[in-house]
DNA sequence: CATGAATGAGGGTTCATTCAT
DNA sequence: AATGAATGAACCCTCATTCAT
């Protein structure tokens, strides 16, 4: 009866409203440099109640991961297409770049993709998958001699989170993040 | 009968004793994960009233840079050894190695190498320093073609901060510690 | 079932029980003649946490203000009483001891009454509404030369306010300040 | 040897200086309007330490006592050569002029006169001389039925606080001034 | 006597979380 | 399920006063 939805009990139609104000808010929030997730204030601004946050929301930390798992659903996506790439280095850097731009623009995405402990099982999932489809990944460049041995999927998220990091303490544009981008992709190949 | 010849009014012995104090507790709350650098509970394991805490460092940043500024110090004198070695590349990577070791251990220190903006003048005074040390090396270390020519000690700074992030964020050991460096140091080199 | 009929969004049942147990401890407080307004030790007495207090009331000042708001309010009662009867000067007589015996009894009543400059538009507007009447009452005092010419308003409460600080300064009995009024009162005639 | 002084061991030159110092920082502070009298600030501005400030003002009060005598000795002065008038009454409205004038120049003066209860013996010396050369007054212009009987000399002092309370309470001018010092004076009168 | 570092009680305010309505 | 008032622990900071130097 009620639409089938893929865990539990789907939500009530006001409660599904509720729960995406929440959301929106809290990205709001975020994009506008405020990165507190204050939960009383997150439900002032979307016009509900504190419980409410938290009956949808047990901790900050829940909040947080919901908000990056629909950029993680994206992520998982494009690291299946690009692992079907003919060309599979081509592909690896594809998802790199598509993955930094992505962690640029949303701090909680990246907090999430570089913490190693997840408290939504959902996440740990969805973080497994992608690093599944990476391993792919680099097992194939390793075979044609492009990437070094030593480095694997999970090194290669933390990585990249760090050259996120390098690129947001510096104030400065696009050249930058491209030319950091390129440092570490240099760093990957082989030992010549 | 007291020390002379040291610099500035020369603190009270108490005093001095009470400030180092504060400084190693400070230091031993940081190294244990806790950055949040409470006042009153430094205080307190140190053993002095939160007064005495007050007086020496004003403000949370204040004993935050003053923390930094001792290993800050190290680092510029090492960068300045590493300025004169006779292989330019050679000194870049000894100094970046010594620079990530102590950015794994001190990450107030860390946190202040990385920021772009900062409050003491002496901080900024020491960074520049810094840069201008790495700066020379770098002109060296490209002159014979052994460093790309799109980074800067700026840059340099802040890939690696990067690179400290991604160690810190895997739980993992000093292996990966070594090949994150070596990821950067190959990154760095001209394209071929 | 809920009463209805009052004024506003109407306060919870317990919302109003707790901010006139915060109201009353308040009063309780400056009757001891500690007028500090300790927001901490407020909260304590009335068994109720220091948040609740914040929130009936943002700033001490607000608490202070709604003290004597209730105050303002029976005083104004008064004087709109006072202005209605026949004999002008004994209604202003009236008013002035009822005031007097009100200030006396509540330092921060008195406070606000003495205030040049109130935070709260309506405790202004209360104070206008008051002087209004007074000085009805002095116009007509004043036209059966029953009052001298040159005290307003606004001078009266002054006057009064010193009075009252008089009485306080000294620490005697209802005999003072019997007196010390009728020194005013005597003090407002018409030169002879 | 030392000169002769009023009373206790004379001080020495130093700290006699100190101790003057002091008194002005004290002065100027209250004459900027900061009538919290901060001990440490005190010392500060005075270019003293805390401590030297503590040996000659045990309390605040102590200090806020001293600052008045000076007034106070002008004041018993005044009151004397009043009591000697050949018009007690004039006598009287002269001091009560002088009083105020000085009163509203000097706030911690002030407090000192419409207080109850001193710290210093010599204050209260002081304040019970002029008492007595005020009761002189009184008594000589009872006699010539000048002034109502119900009031003393302790009374007008504190009356005489209660108007300087309502001139400072007003923004006014010195014509609100000496209206008040007039209500006063008028109410000091004998019953019709 | 003078100094000023040290003390720590004291008071202020916020905010994550609970729970009565 | 939703609401938002209540809670109170946790921090923050100041400043009067003491006391070692």
């Amino acid at each position: 009866m009620t639409p089938k939805g893929e865990q539990g009990p789907a939500l009530r139609a006001d409660a599904a409203r509720n729960r995406a104000r929440v959301l929106q808010v809290a990205r709001e929030q975020l994009a506008a440099g405020d990165d507190s997730l204050q939960l009383n204030t997150i439900a002032r601004l979307a016009g509900v109640g504190v419980g409410t946050v938290y009956r949808h929301f047990p901790s900050r930390h829940a909040l947080w991961e919901a908000l990056s798992a629909e950029r993680f659903r994206e992520l998982v996506d494009e690291a299946q297409v690009a692992a079907d790439d003919e060309d599979a280095l081509a592909g690896l850097h594809r998802l790199l770049r598509f993955t930094l731009t992505h962690a640029l623009e949303d701090t909680g995405f990246a907090a999430v993709l570089e913490s190693a402990s997840d408290t939504d099982a959902r996440t740990s999932a969805l973080k497994a998958e992608l690093d599944r489809a990476v391993a792919h990944l680099l097992d194939r460049a390793r075979r044609v001699r492009a990437i070094r041995r030593d480095i694997e999927a999970g090194d290669l998220r933390r990585l990249l989170c760090g050259i996120e990091h390098a690129v947001r303490s510096g104030g400065s544009g696009p050249t930058r993040t491209d030319i950091y981008l390129d440092v570490l992709i240099e760093g990957l190949r082989p030992p010549r």
